[in-house]
This record gives C-alpha cells, structure tokens and sequence, in this order.
DNA sequence: GCCGATTTGTCCGTATGTATC
DNA sequence: CGATACATACGGACAAATCGG
C-alpha cells in the first residue's frame, strides 16, 4: 500500500482499538482533537475513521463521538470486504497448509458454462481443479476457471503455489473488485473423492466473480469448503433506501 | 433517509445503471461533467460513486474513468452489507410470508448463553422462536435473544408481526451495526421438528450481533435456514494491509 | 425549555499528485 | 509532452444532534 497519510492514521487508529489503548465502549479522541494529533486535515481524520466503521471497529455517533465497539473477534477463518487468498488467510491464522492440483485443463465455454461463470460460449478458458489442507487435512475443493487470454503462461506449477501470486506479482495484474455468492449445497462425486466430510451431506460453497482493473472478468472460482472450518465474517451497516 | 445531496445523486446513478441508461463495460460521464449536470462539488459525486463501489456497480479507474460493471444479478434472497429484517427481504422478493411465533419467554443469561451471545450471564432477556415461511413452506427457524430491558413492552403479537418495525417505530432506536456470521451447521431437533430438509442434514446459519446507536449490543439473533433456499451475496475490494 | 459548547455530518472550492492515452 | 481523469489533501462553512447549565 502507498504510503497515503489517511491509511496512516487508519492504521494507527486500528492498533491503538486493538491493544486496547482505547478501550471497548468508550469514545475515541474527537475528530478535531485527531486533527491536531496528526497535524492534518478533519478530512483525512474522517476518511481513516470511515474504514473503521466499515470494518465495524467503530460506530460514529452525530453530537457524541466515535465509539469504540471493537470486540477481539474468535478469530475467523475467512476475512470479509477484502479479497484474499487461501495462501494469504493461511499464513494469517498460523496453520500449515499445502496445494495440490489434481486436475489441468485448457477447455472453452460452453452454454452451461456461460451460464454458471458469466464467460460466454466459446472463451478459452484454464479451469483447475485443486485440494487445500490445512494442516494435513483436506478441507477445501478449488475450481478455479481463468481467462487464458490474460495468462497464458500458467502452469500446473505455477498453480500448485500461488496463483494471486503470480498474477499480481508477475503479470502485474491488479484485481479490483470481487462478487462472493455463499451457499450451501449437496456433496457431489469430487467432493467425496477428495475430501472426508464425515456425517456432513453438504458443503459451504463459495462462488466468486473476480475482475481486474479494466473491467473485465478473467477469474471465476468456486470454493466447496468442509462445513466445519468454515465461517463467513459480515459488518452490515444500515443505509436507507 | 434525509434528503442529502450525495444520496440523490446516489440514487440517480444508480437508476441510470440498472436501466442501462449507462451501459455495462463502459465510462460513465466523467466526475467533472457530472459535477456540472448535478451542480455540485467534486467531493459530493465522488461519494455518490463510491458508495457504488461498495455495492459492485461500478469501479473506478485511475486516468481512464469510471466504469460500469454492473450485471443484474440473479436475484438473491438476501442482500449484503445492510442490514435488512425478514419481512423487507420477502417484500423486495416478491414472495408471500407468514412468521409463526412457537416460543416466548423470559430469560437470563447464563455463562453458555454468554459465550454464545455477548449477554454477559445475569442479563435479563426476551428469547424467541420463529418460524419464516414462503410461500407456506418454512424454510428459516430463527432464535432471537433481546435485551429486555431496552423493550419490555416486547409481545407474542408484536413478535408476530415486524420486530423490527417495533424496534424502529415505536421504540425510536437506531440500528446502526451488525455483525454476521455465516456457518453452516448440522441440523438438529428443533431444526426437525419445523423444516423439512430432504436429503439435507445441515442448515445455512447465520449469526448476527446488532448494535444500537448507543453502541450497546441490543439483539443477538440465530437464523438457522434450509439450504436450497439461501444464499448470501458479497462485495469485496482489496485493501492493501 | 432554551442557550451555548461540543461533536459529527454535509458540502464547497482549491491545489497537487498520479495514471492513462 | 500535454490533456484528461481519478486520488489525496487542505481549510472553511454551516447543519444537525447531544449534553450540560
């Protein structure tokens, strides 16, 4: 990240709530006090706050303040606003992991695949098929179905480490925006190949929609997760429409 | 919602973009030209483009614009980052539902109910059962812990109906925050007794902690749903941290 | 109930930086 | 290189909500 002064603050803020320098359920310094703390704009003061509120840090009251409603949260497996990878929410929790690719194929869209993956019928498409352990256990099944146009260079290697690696990294390619759609659905053949769900029927499947910064949609993923190391964390804020 | 500048221009875009009026995969006007059409300052449409953003509609583009991405998604039962009651959800979705109150009773937290909830133990309660229905088939049991002290007045046939139109109209407060959390869980005996899951031995849970614009945790509430049925829809941007 | 001080919310105008073409 | 577009930052003004006297 850059090094722009409201993320600076936002930051600072952030670890100030989190070692509990401010405490939970008690107002935060004002804004205008803030300004002079950090000898800048109340803009600024503003847009570093804003983030909090968006990560549910805090909730900003008219006429009273910011209060810190921060709760050190039974640590969660997946991060949610945010776009990360199952590398990145790995090492994050200090759990081993290991990838392995199971399946490399070059295919095209076909209708049903237009259908499901919003890339149409006939786009040369690199669809993967990988397991995720965490700590020996295989717990997640990957499909992963990329634009071959943007990377025609991956390679099963490339895809046994990390592929947000190497896209970002190597290619350069910034991903913007993601759309997630979570359900629940019925184990299918794959799933019970690879993964021991126990007395579960059915897994937490996540289907993502990702788009670099163009625009355009080069990734669609879908992630069937054991149910029992799965959770889906959520800050929802009230707007009026 | 109070008539503000940003929230009209908000909404204007917004309409523009589902009449594709602006057309996906392209430019919208430029801030400086919306800035004009809208005669206001640079600072009031950038907010209105971003709260588009937060919603997927659109992504700027540093040096080329602001670009539409907005695709009419397939319609999902509940949408993300608000907060939205079971009955505005059925209303938005055109589906006829009918809630059945099977439990009504006062409670005190005890050192389970703490952990689970956030009431710390001795806290007195308002526990409720629900049953949502769609279109006569029940699909979502949901378990609502209330502080009782913030709506004694709370009934069996308020319950019936809205709780959160109550909680709004009557009552005046505010909800400003909420905390979900998605998990998928195995059924158990309630979940038997009043949905009928097929095949499925598990349900689509969603936890949820709603705060108060005092900040105070007001409602903890487990909404345990038939799986066929759910879905839960996300917006994520990377943030570089 | 009113008034004034404090605090957050909205809005404006301007300047400068950075990316794209 | 210049023109255009979005990103960051500043400072100021007024509105709206809260709280204490």
């Amino acid at each position: 990240m850059p090094k722009v002064k409201y993320d600076v603050i936002y930051k600072d803020l952030k670890r100030k709530i989190e070692t509990e320098e401010y405490h939970f359920q008690q107002f935060l310094p004002s804004e205008n006090t803030l300004v002079l703390e950090y000898s800048c704009s109340r803009n600024t003061v503003r847009r570093a706050i804003s983030e909090l509120v968006k990560e549910g840090y805090v909730q900003s009251i008219q006429g009273k303040g910011v209060l810190n409603i921060f709760q050190p949260v039974e640590q969660s497996t997946f991060k949610m606003g945010k776009i990360e990878s199952f590398k990145e929410s790995a090492i994050r929790n200090h759990q081993k992991y290991f990838t392995k690719v199971v399946h490399f194929e070059f295919i095209q869209a076909n209708k049903k695949l237009e259908k499901k993956t919003g890339f149409q019928e006939g786009t040369e498409l690199i669809y993967i098929q990988r397991i995720h352990y965490f700590d020996k256990k295989p717990l997640i099944v990957n499909h992963n179905y990329f634009l071959k146009e943007l990377m025609p260079q991956l390679s099963r290697e490339i895809a046994q480490n990390s592929i947000y690696e190497y896209i970002e990294n190597t290619l350069g390619i910034t991903i913007v925006t993601s759309k997630r759609i979570m359900t629940v659905e019925k184990m299918n053949q794959i799933d019970m190949q690879y993964i021991n769900l126990e007395e579960y029927n059915c897994l937490a499947v996540v289907s993502s929609f990702t788009y670099n910064s163009e625009g355009i949609l080069f990734e669609y993923t879908q992630s069937r997760h054991h149910p029992e190391y799965f959770k889906f964390v959520d800050i929802a804020t009230r707007r009026n429409d």
